[in-house]
Parts: structure tokens; C-alpha cells; sequence
DNA sequence: CGCGTTCTTGATGGGGATCAAGGTGAGTGG
DNA sequence: CCACTCACCTTGATCCCCATCAAGAACGCG
């Protein structure tokens, strides 16, 4: 095997526990075994039984929900490293629909009880994510638009930062306004203005799909916000 | 031991697994050792560690979460038979403060090694936590004033009956305009209004602490709820 | 009975939605 | 190489839902 620079999802999910090189060998090997999903495909449907957990090796994913008069919400992104579809009652059914948002590369992740390293590292994922769903339920009730916006922008950059996808605030996202929108609460339109107002501040520069954040001290001063923290022995 | 009516923690635990009889007096047992919290007493701090999981017994509480800037949002309320800070990962850290909102009675719960009964119960029982949080999310991004009120009634009338505390859309809420305003995301003068107009829509009787839901059915349909599934064997 | 909490009501204002066009840029095909 | 198209971004005008501010009424509760 040669020596290389860790894959993304490979450097998350190290990160969340103490990996021994067979582990190491056993997380290749299962992402090795990845499969390519088509942008706009479902990996997961509202209310279908759940068959395996996923892992994302690449690309950017969505769970959202639709309710019947067409309206949109997306709650939460899910970023290369990881999980979906982890659940752990018998016959478990899905409460999210999880839709490719780029094309995705998928593995099966090795199974928890294959090392007791991995049932670490899942769990730890799962307290981050719960985490990251309590931070948006403040997000949507308490936080004015462009709060939302510095304040969603942050918690991306930290997530992919952990992945090895952002250096210094700056990041590539997938995203249009109108799925920020969607996620936000908020219409693409005003979302069009607040990031203008935000690119004349100089809080940030968004051209393309690459977006910085000049000042990110500053901003999370400015939106109060704080990393969340699951883990009393590690910085996560 | 003498027959009686279950007790609603009692009641909503065995509903989520297949409980023997034996496990029946291992919960019995479990919650005879409860002890009091007096109301506003934090029972789980956010960012401190979590020594153990708690379940309560009686009474009410709910997952807080206050802003540098004195904002607070609610992000889901703990009703008998819910179980607070269950993690897996090491060194669980708190992300969520939980408070007393009426007096109340908790215990610790029985281990998930105890029996695979009490694991499948506690799995299926955070199962249904992620759902109320993701449909609060919706509640929150999408969803108008009355519609987030009504939608919020209808969960909490389905998982008190779940416990055997709402009988036909009648049960009791220690809730006041204010709580309910934080955990909307609205102002407390804003749900006053919007419940005086459900009363007199002739959607709810809503005195002291007793709330009743007059026709679900229709009110689920005008707010388009659907009941969250989160196992295909069973009607949860 | 007095007092604090909660509920209620009115007046006013603003943040963001809505509606409607037009602009931009990348891909496509003749 | 240039029209064409489609998705996305941008801008302006107008409206309304809900916040804010303020004050009174009702309700427990010691």
C-alpha cells in the first residue's frame, strides 16, 4: 500500500475514535466498495423500511422533507464521512428522505460490531448529528436571516473542515439559493439579499461554489454561536 | 404484587418492545427507586458531562437552549416515559440543557444490557426522538403561526396517549404562552391571538392546563400531519 | 387582601414574503 | 460561431404576518 493523503471521508471518520491500522485497513477496503449515485437521487425514502447504513465516501447529500402542498424543507446536508441510515430498533423505516444534491459516492461502512473502533465512531457521529439538528431547530426559531445564514455558513465550514475540505474558511458548497432557502426557512430571494448585504460587509466571498469566511471569530461572535461538543476526551 | 393500571412511563416503555414478564418487574423495580426534581431544576447542563441516562417517571421537562444574548429556544418537551441523555459514544458530553417544567419524578433506567428488550425499547424510543426533532424543524422552517401550534398539539396529544395521558384528544399541558412562544419560534402575544382565534374556529378548548383537540382528523389534514413510523413491525 | 405571574388587548412598525421582470452564464445544437 | 435554452441570480414594488411596545385584566397563591 502506498502512503497518501487520507480521503475526506477517510479523515472524518478517523478523527471521531482511535483507529488501529487494521481498522484503518478494514475502512478502505469497505470504501473501496463504493457505488456512484446520479445528483437528484434518493438514497433513502420518507417512510420505506431502511435496509443498510450508508456511508458518503464523496459529494453532498440532503435529508429533506416534503409536506403534501409541495412546500420543501431540508434538514440537515450530509457531507462526505457520513452516515446515513444508522438506526439501531428492529425493522427500522425511514423518517427522512435523503436526496443526492451533486453525484455521491456511497459505501456500505463496516459493521459495528466488526471492531469495537468503529461502533465508537458511529456513535460519536450520531451525537454530532443529533447536535447538529438541536443547533438548526435555534437557527430556524430564534435567529434573524442573515444570523441564519453566518451561523449555517460556520457550522459547514467546521464540518468540512474536520473532513479536510475547508483550510482557513475556505470551502466549496453545492448549494443554490433557493435550497439555502429551503433549509433557512427562508426565499431564495431574500436570501439574495442578505448574501449581498453580507459580501458588502466583507463578512464573506461567495462566487461560484466557492465560498470564504473572511473573519470567522467575528462571525461566530456575531451570530453567538459556539461548537457544539460531544465528547469530554476529544476537541469534538 | 397486585394488579393495577400501568403507569404512563411504564405504559409507553412496554410499548415500544416486546417486554417478559421478568423485564416488566426489572422496570417496576427500576422506578420504584425514582426520586423528585423540583420544577426549574436543571436535570442535564449543556456541555457537561453526562454520567448517566435518566427516564422519567412523571411531570414534564424540556431540552433548552439559551443564546449569549438571553434568546431561548425549546427544542422538544420531555414527557413521562421519555428518556434523557442516552449516548453511546465515550465521555458523552451534553449538548442540550434539560429543565424541570413541572415537578418530577425520574429514576435511572434499567441497563439495554440487562435485557435486549430494554435496548430495543430505548433504540426505539430514540428513534422517535429524531422524528419529533425533525418535524420541529419543519414546524419551524415552513409551517405559518397556527399551523405551528396546531401541528404541536397534535405530537404532544399523540405521545401522551402513547403513555395513556391523552384520552380522545383531552390531556393536560403544564404549558404557558410563553413556552409555547419560545418553542414556536413566536411571540407569547402572538400565540395569544392565535389561540383565541383556534377557539373560536372551534379547532380546541384550551382552560388552565386542559387542552382538547376537537376533530383531529381534520385539524392533521389542515395542517398536513402524518403520524411518524419509525419501525415497520409495529404502529410507532 | 396583596402581589406576582400569566393572559389579554390595542397601536404601530418592520422583516421578510410575494409578485413580476430582467440579467447572466453555461451548455447545446445547427 | 452564434442562436437558443434552461437554470440560476438579481432587482424593484408592494403587502402582510408577526414583533414590539405598552397597559390593563384575570388568575392563582401565600
Amino acid at each position: 500500500m502506498r502512503t497518501r493523503v487520507a480521503l475526506p471521508a477517510q479523515l472524518r471518520l478517523t478523527r471521531l475514535a482511535h483507529f488501529t491500522p487494521a481498522d484503518e485497513i478494514t475502512l478502505a477496503y469497505a470504501m473501496s466498495q463504493a457505488r456512484i449515485v446520479r445528483a437528484r437521487r434518493e438514497l433513502q425514502s420518507d417512510g420505506r423500511p431502511i435496509t443498510e447504513p450508508q456511508l458518503i465516501v464523496d459529494g453532498w447529500a440532503a435529508r429533506i422533507r416534503l409536506m403534501p402542498d409541495g412546500r420543501r424543507q431540508i434538514m440537515s446536508f450530509l457531507l462526505p464521512g457520513d452516515l446515513i441510515g444508522l438506526c439501531h430498533q428492529p425493522a427500522p423505516v425511514a423518517i427522512s428522505t435523503v436526496i443526492a444534491l451533486t453525484e455521491i459516492t456511497v459505501c456500505t461502512p463496516p459493521s459495528p460490531c466488526e471492531s469495537p473502533t468503529f461502533a465508537e465512531a458511529y456513535a460519536t457521529s450520531e451525537a454530532l448529528d443529533e447536535a447538529y439538528l438541536l443547533a438548526h431547530i435555534t437557527r430556524l426559531g430564534q435567529m434573524a436571516a442573515r444570523e441564519r445564514i453566518l451561523d449555517l455558513l460556520l457550522e459547514l465550514d467546521e464540518r468540512l473542515e474536520l473532513a479536510g475540505l475547508s483550510q482557513h474558511g475556505r470551502f466549496r458548497v453545492p448549494l443554490t439559493q433557493e435550497l439555502l432557502g429551503d433549509t433557512l426557512g427562508l426565499t431564495s430571494v431574500h436570501i439574495n439579499r442578505m448574501l449581498q448585504q453580507a459580501r458588502q460587509m466583507g463578512d464573506l466571498t461567495w462566487k461560484g461554489d466557492r465560498v470564504e469566511l473572511h473573519d470567522r471569530p467575528a462571525l461566530m461572535a456575531a451570530v453567538g454561536r459556539v461548537r457544539p461538543r460531544v465528547r469530554a476526551d476529544m476537541q469534538i
